[in-house]
DNA sequence: TAGCTATATCGCCATATGTCGATATGGTAA
DNA sequence: TTACCATATCGACATATGGCGATATAGCTA
């Protein structure tokens, strides 16, 4: 029950919602993220480590990033289906559609290193 | 979002998760759920209602009972979605198997007005 | 080594949530 | 009407959550 109440309160949130969106028009780095959400980097790197728990998502290091994906194949079954929902959710929404392109075009190259 | 939100909220705690299982086995008073959850009966009224307002469950007045169900068809697309899908989910789960079984077997004329 | 960049963690604060006991509401029975 | 029962709502409390800025960590580059 532990792991679907993880899963259930990790989508819980409206920007870990939309971090859920973003990373499906692709893959992003923190910096991006935040720069996206408007939100403190502090704020995001907790929000992902919720959704990473969940194993809603996963991360690896690349360069001098940290990259987010969806997770692939999670070994929790209620982080998988609920994943594949999410999928077909919300593309209706403003807000997400909104955050959904912005993350599209993302450019780490351009974001990070002001 | 509001909504998809209002269904992840309603499932993030473990007697809210507990509620939706009991009612798999049959539709109950707020005094069954009282007495089998050991909670408060002002705590679970409250329970009940975030589940409701969720779309998750509804109810109806039978006698001196207010009696709850799992939501037939609910119109809220992630409510149905999600209800769906925990209705094959935690059975493997001990402490949901018994507030299950004691569902089965609860009789509001022995466990109300005792 | 020193300094820079990206990310994670820490400490704090305001608000949300789960819980309870007490009280209000609504219906039924005497 | 009065009394009682089931349920809902209220008010208070402790804990959880989401937010921030400050600081720690890790890797790269000069």
């Amino acid at each position: 029950m532990k792991q679907l109440i993880r899963v259930m309160k990790a989508l819980s949130d409206p920007n870990r919602i939309k971090v859920m969106k973003m990373l499906e028009a692709k893959p992003l780095c923190v910096c991006e993220i935040t720069e996206i959400l408007k939100l403190a980097q502090s704020t995001v790197s907790k929000h992902l480590k919720i959704l990473e728990d969940a194993e809603l998502i996963d991360s690896w290091k690349e360069g001098p990033w940290v990259i987010y994906r969806l997770a692939k194949n999670p070994a929790n079954q209620y982080a998988k289906t609920i994943q594949g929902h999410l999928g077909e959710w919300l593309f209706d929404n403003p807000e997400i559609r909104k955050v959904y392109r912005q993350a599209q075009v993302a450019d780490k190259q351009k974001i990070c290193a002001a």
